[in-house]
DNA sequence: TGACATACCTAGAGCCCCGAGGTATATTAT
DNA sequence: ATAATATACCTCGGGGCTCTAGGTATGTCA
């Protein structure tokens, strides 16, 4: 499966860098706007999301920073890198292929029974 | 993530219901397949597909029997069944949801850097 | 007859996600 | 005032799925 394998886990990675690539945010607002701009279909749990987060700070995809929120609160921003944003191209196209060869595979298959 | 999560690994499941749903395989054959038909994108292991054919026997979604070929050698088909086929509509359900939804979030995120 | 392809199988390792729990602060309700 | 809830971060351990690696057996070809 190679690539794949990493696409099916790794379409969360994909959601998160996807996310980013739109602006900076922290973590709990991840999860609340992928849940929202997903229809509620993908409601990553903090357990998920943190330490894919951290994995991807070690790698050099994302950088974080602390800020304070109006409210006194503090939050823990993530910016996308350069190399997180070929990160993000590159999974972009396997997911796209991925998902077409799923497709393809589906669509020579015995039609919906009645 | 309930749903998807099965979709995600569960794709190789969706997968393999589907090749059946086209006629009676047996193990090899299917790997040989999906890997001809998806452009060498799916090269199922078959330490992956034969659990996850007993795992298919074990719920009644697929029935198995053995063959001869005419080579003499013996081999076990396998033969989905209604069971299977209302799995597989069902999963070819949630796979379209779930695919759209992850193209939807990308189709938000920044464009492709020049 | 030895090498290779076919054809089946299983056990264990590894990876990814989640459940469950912990900490801390702001807001809201009582 | 204070208890409950929401926000916001974190980690550990379990479970599920795939692969690696190994095993067995037979047919084909050199």
């Amino acid at each position: 499966m190679k690539a794949d394998k990493s696409l099916l886990s790794g379409s969360t990675t994909l959601l998160v860098l996807s996310l980013l690539s739109t602006g900076d945010k922290y973590g709990y607002e991840m999860i609340a706007e992928l849940d929202a701009r997903s229809d509620h279909t993908f409601t990553l749990k903090e357990g998920t999301l943190y330490p894919i987060l951290h994995g991807l700070e070690r790698e050099g995809a994302v950088k974080s920073y602390t800020k304070e929120a109006d409210s006194g609160r503090t939050r823990k921003y993530y910016r996308i890198t350069k190399k997180g944003l070929r990160a993000l191209e590159e999974q972009k196209k396997e997911w796209v292929d991925f998902s077409q060869k799923v497709n393809a595979i589906l669509a020579g298959c015995a039609p919906a029974l009645a």
